[in-house]
DNA sequence: ACATTAAGTGATT
DNA sequence: AATCACTTAATGT
């Protein structure tokens, strides 16, 4: 690779979006052996079944993590943003398990990749790259604890109105452009309940609707 | 103008 | 809340 030209690109999305990875002789390790990816908004980063052999560091846009069960029936999970890495990656390649989830591209999306096999020898080499892994593996763990109690205990309409302010805060807008059919197929809902929840939500001037498109207004909590 | 796709609605289970 | 069977509305060709 022509890692003399990225090196310090990467060395400075590191300063920039992982402040905590503080250690100069880790960061260079990160610069050396780590890669940039782009990818473009709506593709499929890493499917379910496949191996993961780079865990990501996520430096622009944003990923949306969902789970699909064996009937190919699709659960949405949690967005990664800027700063933040997949807990699942960790996982997966210490234990060279096929991914159980899929990752797509939410906007344009830059990463730095780091090769796998460099993971669990910089756990006992840096400090604070022990760190970052267990903090985010903690994050995401509670992450996770939320979404499955809001699938057993709440409604479909605090669902929908949770999906939507994560959505548009991983697009980092208030404008909302998808279907219907796409919010249903993430809930794991029908698309008529969808329509009827966001008609509500309408009436309660919390939304506003229009083909393709739903716009944010309210924000209260 | 016509076809296609998204969204709205009522009835049924 | 899911599914069905339409209807209505917006958009693309």
């Amino acid at each position: 690779m022509a890692n003399s030209v990225v090196y310090p690109e990467i060395i400075e999305m590191l300063r920039k979006h992982y402040p905590q990875l503080a250690e100069r002789p880790l960061q260079e390790e990160i610069a050396t052996h780590g890669e940039i990816y782009r990818f473009k908004a709506g593709k499929t980063i890493m499917d379910v079944g496949s191996y993961v052999k780079i865990m990501p560091l996520l430096i622009n846009g944003s990923i949306k993590v969902s789970r699909e069960n064996d009937d190919g029936r699709e659960l949405f999970l949690y967005y990664l943003r800027p700063g933040e890495s997949c807990t699942m990656s960790f996982t997966c390649c210490l234990m060279h398990k096929k991914s159980e989830i899929r990752t797509v591209a939410e906007d344009d999306v830059t990463l730095i990749g780091i090769p796998t096999r460099y993971m669990d020898e910089w756990m006992t080499r840096y400090q604070s790259w022990k760190n970052f892994v267990l903090t985010s593996y903690d994050q995401r763990l509670m992450e996770l604890i939320n979404t499955i109690d809001s699938i057993a205990f709440q409604h479909m309409d605090d669902r929908l109105v949770d999906y939507l302010q994560k959505k548009a805060q991983a697009q980092g807008t208030h404008t909302i452009e998808t279907t219907h059919q796409e919010i249903a197929l993430d809930l794991n809902a029908s698309r008529e309940a969808v329509s009827r929840l966001l008609k509500q939500l309408e009436r309660q001037g919390r939304v506003a609707l229009g083909r393709n498109r739903i716009d944010l207004l309210v924000k209260g909590k």
